[in-house]
DNA sequence: CCGATGCATGCAAACGCTTACATTGGTCAC
DNA sequence: GTGACCAATGTAAGCGTTTGCATGCATCGG
């Protein structure tokens, strides 16, 4: 009954054969491989995946481990990393992953969490993984080597594990120092909640980058200039909507740690009746769909470049090479747009 | 070599046994199972998708095919799906059909479409398929059809498929009576191109439904009202300054076929000095994660709700529940915010 | 002209499970 | 007590490919 059969039948040879010109082995004559499509043609003959996969121990398939499936960064990031697999002739499956410690994160959400690593990571269903943003504690490091499967971490922290990551720090830096130039002096932070936001490491380090920027400048820092929000329009508008209200600190600057924030930045400035950039500079980081919109200078990030790259990776390592393991870097651009400007006060340098 | 064996051996049992254990059949002593479950437990066992799959013809594997991968709309549909797969134990693979008839779209993507039905679609990957917003061409239902596996459409249309659609009549006639009864007499509508847009049915149908409501109201309809634009922000914006600065038209009030568009509508009104809802009244559809912070009035479509009904149904299909394959329809509902109020010209009803 | 070399192909053994069918032993009604 | 029946388990035949090894045949250098 195995379909490869009648395939062999029509084409008038041995189902080796055909598996070998479909699979586009170099040791078949092409006559002969010409009757074989033909034949396969004919019949709409697939190889049948399961078969393959168990007769070759190849999948075909890259499965992509996501903490969020209604973010526009993760999407963008899918986006590139789809296309690059899909003409390569790769399937991707998708696994969703939410923080381990996610705000109100339960058992329940702790059991889901075990249940993905161990009922559906491990079924061999893939060849690879990409994981993005992941963090993972000891256990589910363990688990995870234990696959034998290539696995490249798209941002987020693994340690010993193949990563390629934004440069956080420089960003920030680059975002920082780009309204200190302007001539601000008054720059205020929007940044995520280290303790309930996912992906803990990249608001700590993007704020340290923002301090240690304007420390550098000589400004000393005003911890009432940083502020929490979700990675959000609505948290980054609140946020702003505070920082404004604040009688005791006049920002002339925002850098938001998001493009998102950055844009609830900017809609709650005009609320308050002030003008960005006259009256209030705002800079994000993403390169968000919706910066050039809103006029957003930003760090682009280029996520949907960044997906491309880990897919390219991955299929290098599939490929057989033996791509080393050190932790590459992302590109990011200074993207600048009508939100900042100098201040009022200060004459431009 | 089988690691079934292994288990075996330990558990003392045969590896059919195992095997049922395992999958939960119910002809297995409670001891038996334990131990079972113990021996797979200390061998790190997990069954292998591959030969499971090709011994029982079951993949445990539901094949999501979407049009975009970049769309808020798209994304939380998967979420909603994603959840309810995965607690029932299936896995996700991601299949990107971009609109055939896509602006600009060439003979490449052409291919590319071809080519995911050729050869990624027919690999007996997957169980069953879930089509979002899918449109065919005969020959593709065709090929959907010879591929025997349960389809479940949700949006689109896919004549002769089972699939789940919202009234988009019902909702556009909701969305215009809601301004209507609130007074409005001119109303714009920004719709999408049905010409390039993906989803030809939609914008279309939905404009109908806008002018049959209009005409039932005794108001006669004005062309000029009606606009076509991108289903972005962007688009929105772009499209409501046009109708506001038409100086032979004065709406009052603007019905947008998307929550994006509207929210366009109101950034654009804005910056055009007009208020939200005093100036003029917007009104989206969607139920987007953003109409509660501009203050949206929509039509809540609970896109993330439609992905768990749509996974529901393929389920229940896959367990063996014959459903019928009749067009079910979507719940949506009216949530007044902000954003539409009386006109200034005409007293409430 | 001959053995060596190598390409094209065939043969058949895996690959790791599931499941129909067979077997066993115990329960139960009569 | 005994046959019928059922639950629990084992046996073994697939499931549809891939691929190592063997084979046949042609080409080639000497």
């Amino acid at each position: 009954m195995a379909k490869i059969q009648k395939v062999a039948e029509l084409a008038g040879v041995s189902t080796a054969t055909v598996s070998r010109a479909l699979a586009g082995k170099s040791s078949v004559s092409p006559a002969t491989r010409t009757k074989v499509e033909e034949a396969a043609n004919e019949l709409g003959y697939v190889v049948s995946a399961a078969a393959s996969s168990l007769a070759s121990g190849k999948t075909r398939n890259v499965g992509v481990i996501l903490p969020l499936l209604d973010s526009w960064f993760f999407m963008a990031v899918l986006k590139g990393a789809q296309r690059l697999l899909e003409d390569a002739g790769y399937d991707i499956t998708l696994y969703h992953l939410p923080p381990a410690g996610e705000l109100g994160a339960g058992d329940a959400s702790k059991q889901r969490r075990r249940r993905l690593f161990d009922e559906f990571l491990r079924r061999q269903r893939v060849d690879a993984f990409i994981a993005v943003n992941l963090e993972l504690d000891d256990e589910e490091r363990a688990l995870l080597s234990q696959l034998r499967r290539p696995l490249v971490g798209l941002g987020g922290v693994l340690p010993g594990l193949h990563t390629v990551t934004l440069d956080d720090k420089a960003v920030a830096h680059l975002a920082t120092d780009h309204l200190l130039s302007l001539g601000h002096t008054e720059i205020a932070h929007i940044t995520g909640d280290p303790d309930f936001e996912r992906d803990f490491q990249v608001p700590t380090t993007r704020r340290r980058a923002y301090e240690a920027s304007i420390t550098n400048a000589g400004i000393t820092r005003n911890p009432l200039l940083v502020r929490t929000a979700d990675f959000t329009i609505e948290g980054g508008y609140n946020a702003t909507k505070q920082l404004l209200g604040d009688p005791r600190i006049h920002p002339t600057a925002i850098f938001a740690a998001s493009d998102e924030m950055a844009i609830g930045a900017i809609l709650a400035a005009r609320d308050l009746g002030k003008d960005v950039p006259r009256d209030i500079s705002v800079i994000g980081i993403d390169g968000h769909d919706l910066a050039d919109f809103f006029g957003l200078t930003t760090i682009d990030q280029f996520p949907e470049l960044q997906g491309r790259q880990v897919a390219q990776l991955i299929l290098d390592e599939l490929a057989g090479q033996g791509v080393e393991p050190i932790a590459e870097e992302l590109p990011h651009e200074l993207v600048v747009r009508r939100s900042t400007a100098a201040p009022l006060d200060a004459p431009t340098r």
